[in-house]
DNA sequence: GTATTGGATATTGGATCCAATATGCAATAT
DNA sequence: ATATTGCATATTGGATCCAATATCCAATAC
């Protein structure tokens, strides 16, 4: 009875529910839903073919992932963060990524180094600036995987998620770019020689860097109008 | 026209889906619900006397939060975590709570320090160990309110919701309570003193210090069985 | 006696329907 | 002309209904 059958295990398929949810997550994340933008069940729903239910579930959960907000009988719109705010998500992914890759330099494998020295060159390579965001997040989150740390890093990854569209906007309006390149390869470089406190030291720097010339520039922006 | 009538904003007024949210979320904190335990929709409902549409939002929104853990068309359970997970918790704790507590300091009120005073006072004095998790809560709470980090602060909370029920049976089984009333009484005198770094350095050993305790007794625990 | 199969029951997930609330516009009164 | 009121419409939130899946137990085959 030893079957050589292909299988897929069905009871993990994404339920509709899941399918939008981060479906949803992805687009405001990137960038491509933007503050403040109302979302209508009905809508939605039609896009995906399915009763509203599982969309709201999806909102359900998004919110309180604090990605959108929603007012009673009013409907949901993707939460917009303050300037405040955003610079308080940087000084707390300071803190948090920098014990992260503090932790996982201690154990970091080769294959993971190699990972990461594919993304940071992806990154330095690429030419769209839509895929930034993206490699930028991987090359970081290669870094961080083997920290042994897996509550760690969910709040990282939720952190990210709700600044995500602001990093985008760093890397692309501020010139972050250059300075990213950089200061990646410097990350790097730490990993490699297994300096963990290096390592911590210039993610921190890396993360605050990034905050004070986008606040910069946000502020600028908003004394325009 | 200027009435002076008792308002109240019923659209502030909190959804069946919020009510049973937070009841459930209490419940499982509180370790009323323990470990494991399945939470039928349908049960849940009748004793809200709601249908099960509202239910499965808190559900939904419990899972997102990691309270509950749904297999698909099987239901949801209560989060159990594992000694890993609860010695990463407190980890985590140690180090957010650390920064939170540093920032609070800077600017505490005296309000606030004498709020948190009568609180820890309340703890050292309660007899009823059902209400220690709560007061011991309400004492650090207190002293983190003034840090101006309001995502620090939800993030605590939500490590600390995620935690509730081992954090009591620390304080319960192991007689976490005398040492946690004499660093109460450190981490007060410290705050009062304005000495950041001092407040920040008892939170973090207070917290570790816990978390060697609760899982040296799980350990011994497991070991039993 | 044990293992497998088929069906009854319980439970979840989604669709549809209904009620309650918000929004925008037109009508009316001042 | 402006402000208020009332109605029509849009949209959300919840209830009910239906389909799909899991679980449990009895029946059957070996």
């Amino acid at each position: 009875m030893n079957f050589k059958l292909k299988t897929t295990d069905l009871g993990a398929m994404p339920s509709p529910a899941e399918v939008i949810f981060e479906a949803l997550r992805e687009a405001i994340v990137e960038g491509a839903l933007q503050d403040g933008e109302t979302l209508r069940q009905d809508h939605i729903a039609g896009l995906f073919n399915v009763s509203r239910i599982p969309v709201r579930e999806a909102l359900a959960r998004l919110e309180e992932q604090g990605l959108v907000t929603t007012q009673r009988h009013k409907g949901a719109v993707v939460s917009s963060l303050s300037l405040e705010e955003i610079s308080e998500m940087f000084e707390f992914r300071a803190l948090i990524e920098g014990e992260v890759i503090r932790q996982s330099v201690c154990r970091v494998t080769d294959a993971t180094l190699a990972e990461a020295r594919a993304y940071a060159d992806s990154f330095a390579a690429e030419p769209d600036s839509g895929r930034w965001g993206a490699l930028n997040h991987l090359f970081h989150y290669t870094l961080y995987r083997d920290c042994g740390r897996p509550y760690h890093l969910q709040v990282v990854a939720k952190a990210l998620d709700k600044i995500g569209r602001y990093l985008r906007a760093q890397l692309v309006l501020t010139r972050g770019i250059d300075r990213a390149r950089t200061e990646h390869e410097g990350i790097l470089q730490a990993a490699m020689a297994r300096d963990a406190d290096a390592a911590a030291g210039l993610t921190r720097a890396h993360i605050l860097g990034a905050s004070r010339s986008l606040t910069a520039f946000l502020e600028a922006e908003r004394a325009k109008a």
